[in-house]
DNA sequence: CTGCCACGAATTGGATCCAAAATCCAGACG
DNA sequence: CGTCTGGATTTTGGATCCAATTCGTGGCAG
C-alpha cells in the first residue's frame, strides 16, 4: 500500500473519479463517514476534500445538511454552455502559441483514438482530454480553472446525451475536431476559436433537443 | 446577541472583508493560528474557511506551505478582464428581465451616491455593489459565482488603479454607469450588455497604461 | 569570507473525541 | 384518517492533541 500521498488529495481523486465516471450521479448525497472508512482515513480529510471539490463544482455543500452532487436544470446547462462558448476560445487563443510539438502530436493521436474507439466511457474521457490538452498552454489560472469547472458540472449531461443520441452524430464531432485540430496545428488561433465556438454551440443546441437528459421525466 | 452563526462562516466573512478591504494585500501569508485566536476560534474552522475562500479566488493554498493572497501579473489581470467582458453581459442578459422595481431604484440610488461621494474605499464598495446588484436576477449559480470570483481576484488592482489615476477620469465611469443603468431600466439587455462590455474593456485598457499597479516596476 | 549541511522551531495536516443541528419515525390529538 | 409534535438516531461542525513537513538559523569546513 502506498501511504505516501496526502490523505485529502487521495480522497479528492477518488471522489472526482467517482463523480465524473457517473458512479455517484447528480442529487446523490455524499456522507463523510462513508467515504472515510471506505478509504481508510479519518473524516477530517474527507471534509477538506469536499470543500476542494466544491471549488471544482463537483460538490454542493450546505451547512448542517451535508454534501451532494449538484443537479442542474436544463436552462442552467444551456447557460453553462454559453459560458464555455465565450471562454474556451479565449483560453485557446492564449494556449495555441505556447503548445509544444509533443502536445500537437498527442492531440492528433487522441483524435485518431476517438475515431477508432466505440466505447462510450472511453469516448468521454478522450474528448475531455482532447479539449483540456488544447488549453494546456494557457497560463492564466483563473481561466483554466473556470473552464475545468464548467466541464465538470456538465460531465453527467454529456454522458447521458451520448447514451441517448447514440453514435449516429459522431461523424459531426469528428469533422469539427479535425478542423479544430488543423487550425491549432497551423497556429491559427482565430480559426481555431471559431471552430471551437461552433462545436460548443452545436452541442448546446442538440442538447436542448433532448429534454430527457435533464432528469425526472418519466 | 446572535452567537449562533457558524464559526467557519464568521471566519470567512472576516477574512474576505480584510482581503477585499486591502488589509491583507497580495502575496501576504495568512497563518491559521493567527486568525484563529484573533477570532477566538479553533484552527479547524479557519482551515475550512481558507478552503472556501480558495473557491472564491481570494486565497491560494499550497500543501504544507500555507495560504496566501494570490498575486496576479499584469497579463493575468488583462485576461481576467477579458473574461469579465465576455461573461458579465451574459449574466446581465439573464438578470435584466428578473430585476424587481426595488432593485432598479436601489441601483439608481447607488449611482447617485457614487457621484456624490469622493472617498476611495467607499467608491470601490459602491461600484462593486452596483454591478453585482445588476446581476442579482441571474439565477445561474455557476455564472454568478464565476463573476464574483473575477471581481474578487482583481479588487486589489482596482484600488491601486483608482489611487494612482485620481478622480480625473471619474466622469467617464459615471457616464458609462448612467447609460448602463438607463438601458437596464428600459429592460434592454442588448444595449445594456454593449455598454457593460465597453465599460469593462475601457477599464482594462486604462489599467494596461498603469504598469505601476502590478507591483515592483518603478 | 563563503557555501553547505544539519538541527530546531514554527506551521500545517491528520486522528480522536465531544457538541449541535437535522432527519426520521412513532404516537397522540384534532 | 391525516397532520402535527415529540424524542431518538444519524450526520455534520468544532475543539484538542499528536505527527509530518518545511523553512530559517547557526555552526562548521573549505
Amino acid at each position: 500500500m502506498t501511504v505516501a500521498t496526502a490523505a485529502s488529495l487521495r480522497v479528492v481523486d477518488h471522489l472526482r473519479a467517482a463523480i465524473l465516471g457517473g458512479a455517484i450521479g447528480p442529487g446523490e448525497r455524499v456522507r463523510q463517514e462513508e467515504v472515510a472508512q471506505q478509504l481508510g482515513a479519518s473524516r477530517l480529510p474527507v471534509r477538506e476534500a469536499l470543500r476542494m471539490l466544491a471549488a471544482e463544482g463537483l460538490i454542493e455543500n450546505e451547512p448542517h445538511k451535508g454534501a451532494r452532487v449538484p443537479r442542474l436544470r436544463m436552462h442552467e446547462v444551456d447557460v453553462v454552455y454559453q459560458m464555455r462558448e465565450r471562454l474556451e476560445p479565449l483560453a485557446l487563443a492564449q494556449s495555441v502559441p505556447e503548445l509544444s510539438d509533443a502536445d500537437l502530436h498527442r492531440l492528433a493521436e487522441i483524435q485518431r483514438e476517438i475515431e477508432a474507439d466505440t466505447d462510450l466511457g472511453r469516448f468521454l474521457e478522450l474528448d475531455r482530454e482532447f479539449h483540456l490538452l488544447s488549453y494546456r498552454g494557457c497560463r492564466i489560472g483563473q481561466l483554466t480553472s473556470t473552464v475545468a469547472r464548467l466541464w465538470n458540472v456538465t460531465q453527467h449531461h454529456r454522458r447521458v446525451f451520448m447514451q441517448l443520441s447514440g453514435p449516429d452524430r459522431r461523424w459531426v464531432v469528428n469533422a469539427e475536431h479535425r478542423l479544430l485540430l488543423d487550425a491549432i496545428v497551423r497556429r491559427d488561433e482565430t480559426d481555431a476559436g471559431r471552430f471551437l465556438a461552433g462545436h460548443i454551440r452545436r452541442t448546446r443546441i442538440e442538447l436542448g433537443l433532448h429534454p430527457a437528459v435533464f432528469g425526472e421525466v418519466p
